[in-house]
Parts: C-alpha cells; sequence; structure tokens
DNA sequence: AGGCTTAATAAGTAGTACCTTTATCGAGGC
DNA sequence: GCCTCGATAAAGGTACTACTTATTAAGCCT
C-alpha cells in the first residue's frame, strides 16, 4: 500500500505504538525520530501527520510529539487494524471485529436483498455455491476457500449500498485472514453451516430482506461460536 | 481540531474532493496545489499523505496526485465524514449513518448491558432521565437536549467495550448534531418515544441483555420512522 | 508571593537542490 | 509494419537548511 521510505516509517511507527512500546504520555522529539530512522525531517513529518489524523499522536509546539491515549485513536482506521492485528493484542482485536461483524453483517444482507443489483446478486450466488462446494470438500482451510469468503462478505456488504458499511469490507476480510492464518478456524465445521452461505444468498437473490438478516445472524453466531469454543477449554 | 496552515489545506482539499469538484480519475499536480493554496510544498505534501492514507487520492511519480473512485475512500474516515456531511451529499450521508447506527447501537447496548461499569451504568441513567424531562418539556430541539443525547448515544457506545464501537461515537455525535442543526427532527415526537431511553438505560443498568437490544432497536426504529415521515411527502 | 518579562525550545513553514521512478517517444532491428 | 530497447523528460520522493512562531518555564521585579 504505502511504499517508500515514508510508509515504512509510517508503518513501524504504527505498529509500535499500537502494541503499546511508546506508551500513552511518553513524548518523542521530532529531531529524535530523525535519528532512529535514519530518515529526514520530510518523511517523519508526514508519517506524524497521518498518525495525528488517526489520533495516536498530537504534535505541540514546545512540547513535542504526545502519544495519545487509545481512547482517542480512531480504531476504525483500516491502517491501525492492520498494525493491531500484527502485535500481541491480536485476539482482542480479532474478538471486537467478530462483534462488529455480527452487528453490522445482518444489516447489510438486509440492504442487499433490497438495493443489490443483479450481477451481484448473481456473484453472490455463484461465491456461496462455491464456498458450499469447497466446504463439502473439507477444503474449509485452504486459500481458495478463505479468498471465496472474503470476497463473498466483501460483496455483501458492497451491496447494501451503504458506504459505510462498505468500508468495512477491508477490516473484515482482514479478520478472515487472521483467523485462518492462525488457524484458529475449527477443522470440521458443525452441522448446517455449510450450506449458510448459500441459503443467504439465495434470499438476497429473491429480495426477501427479513430471510437474509435472519441466516446471516445466524451464520454469524454460529461462526462465532464454533470460534469461542476453539479458544475456550 | 488539526489547526495551522497544513490543517486548512487539508480541510479544503478534503472537502472539496468530498463534494465532488476534483472529481475521480483528476490529476493533481503538487506544484499546481502550491500556487492554488499559496502555501510551500511541506504544507502541501503533508495534507496528501493524510488523503492519501484516506484512499481520496493516490501520489505517484512522473504521473501526479489522482483522485481515487469514491469506493476507495475509508467512508468512515471521521475527517471524511466531517467533509461529507457539509457538502451536496450531506442528506446521503446522514441515512448512511442512520442505517449504521440501527445496525450498531443495539448491539452496543446489548454488551453494556454486560460490560459497562458501575459509573457508566449511573451516568447512563442520569442521562437518560434528563433526556426524559427535557423531552417531557417539549424542549427537544434544543442545545441542552442534543448535548445530553450525544453525550447518552457516546457513552453508550463507549461502555460497550468494543473500541471498534467506541470509535463510532463521533460520527454519530456528527449525524445527531447534523439532523437538529438542519431541523430534520419532528417537533413533536411520537407518543412513547420519549422514555425509550428510559427503559433502555435500565436494562443496561440491570444487566439484561436482550431487553437492552430491544429497546435500543425499537428506539432506532421509531427515530429513524420519524425521519423518513419527515423527508417524505 | 504574584504577576510580568524574557529566553529557550521544539514544532511549523519555506525554499532549494538533488534523487528515483516511470510514462513516453523515437531509433533501430526483425 | 511491428516490436524491442534505450534515451529523455516529467513528476513526485528525499534531504537539508534557514527562518518563523507558539508555548513553556525560568527569572526578575515589584
Amino acid at each position: 500500500m504505502a511504499t517508500g521510505m515514508h510508509g515504512d516509517v509510517l508503518n513501524e511507527l504504527g505498529r509500535r505504538i499500537a502494541a503499546g512500546d511508546p506508551r500513552p504520555g511518553t513524548i518523542l522529539k521530532l529531531a529524535q525520530l530523525e535519528q532512529d530512522h535514519s530518515a529526514s525531517r520530510t518523511v517523519i513529518r508526514e508519517a506524524i501527520r497521518v498518525l495525528e489524523n488517526i489520533g495516536m499522536v498530537a504534535a505541540r509546539r514546545r512540547v513535542g510529539i504526545t502519544v495519545q491515549p487509545r481512547e482517542h485513536w480512531d480504531a476504525l482506521d483500516p491502517s491501525l487494524i492492520q498494525w493491531s492485528l500484527r502485535g500481541p493484542l491480536r485476539h482482542q482485536q480479532l474478538e471486537s471485529l467478530m462483534e462488529l461483524r455480527v452487528a453490522v453483517e445482518p444489516m447489510a444482507a438486509s440492504l442487499a436483498a433490497e438495493r443489490a443489483t443483479v450481477t451481484q446478486r448473481a456473484e453472490l450466488l455463484r461465491l456461496a455455491e462455491q464456498l458450499n462446494d469447497l466446504g463439502q470438500q473439507g477444503l474449509g482451510q485452504t486459500e481458495e476457500y478463505l479468498g471465496a469468503d472474503i470476497a463473498f462478505h466483501g460483496l455483501l456488504l458492497t451491496s447494501s449500498g451503504n458506504p459505510l458499511l462498505a468500508a468495512m469490507a477491508t477490516p473484515i476480510a482482514e479478520e478472515l485472514a487472521g483467523r485462518t492464518k492462525l488457524g484458529l478456524h475449527p477443522t470440521v465445521p458443525a452441522p448446517g453451516t455449510l450450506e449458510q452461505h448459500l441459503v443467504l444468498a439465495r434470499a438476497i437473490a429473491s429480495g426477501d430482506r427479513k430471510e437474509a438478516e435472519a441466516h446471516s445472524h445466524a451464520h454469524l453466531l454460529g461462526v462465532w461460536r464454533e470460534i469461542a469454543e476453539g479458544n475456550g477449554p
């Protein structure tokens, strides 16, 4: 995404602050950061500006660059989410993302049933069938399944026609990828889980808002439960 | 918030792009922007970097700064939401925010019933009582009511213990403020709407997740309906 | 002790020079 | 005539320097 020295410094700083190393309240100096990262003032300043927009730091004259308390951070910022998923708080971040999905996806499904274009409906069906097939073959842990899963849920959010919901596609994709790569998905899915994508896609295709919402909700609760059991005893 | 020349340029550019003036696909030149805003390279570059992080522009060598299509924008970014609410798309933005609230707040209420601290529960009750009192006095359009409303819904989201939900406090506050300032709230609230804050706060205080979720949902649907009717015929 | 002045500090802004990438075009060969 | 390769130039990326301004903190005077 953000390439070049600027991006490197940004990611480095963001990752570390998200991990809690320079703790909130810590005051950084521009000059010091220049040395630490052996980069020019320009590069550091640009990185700081982005972090400032996320609310992670605040720059004040005569004082320096203060790391802000977590409550001030924009937790929904995609960059921050990425950094969090690479840090020690990744499990909590995954949990938070899952809760968000449970809240948001059923609404997206409902809206999609009303607003999705014909091509979107068709593509959702296609992806759901693919997921169903792969699942029945026991390939629920493969890269291919993950890709289709990401595509399905992303398209669902996009089809809602609500930009705010659509913007969650990226974070949610990272949630899915994060879980699979940590091997947190159950090897054997609970019975009934498999066709859920399919019935959901059909409900959307037929324009049934309530059905779509219900199936999405049921699906997510199922996934949530599987995860909870996996992390439990 | 972001003060100084940097902030000015950032807001100016962000507002205009959000309003659709330099349309997606348009290519801006750094040097040109320097002249247009009579600011130094430094200032412009920092603004561009922030816009780049939001996904509104992409800078490429030998090409320039391309305004990205809307789908690439991070619609959840607080700055962008603010710009959108000041532009010609404010009604659509308010609608999108309302849909988001309907999805998110019931979940937040449910989680708050489980996780809120004693002080948070008490404060929610206090705010709900205040809202109830003001409403019964017909002061639903005052600054005071707006402030309490914002505080209530913000605290609700914060009490969920989920940073991603808490991060929506700011956008939702702007949604509430936006509506009241445009006079889009009904003068006479529908019957039953008034005590809804109160029963919701009580459900949270008593730790009843399902009740909290249901009341939040009912409340939002009520508000939504009022709005829809207000905007309709 | 309290308020006012002053000095020191660190970020903010400006401007310049130079580096690096890359779209574009033209020359040469197949 | 088309394709490949290389030169060229255009634009952002990086570095460095000088100067400005806000803000804190110390010091001084009353």
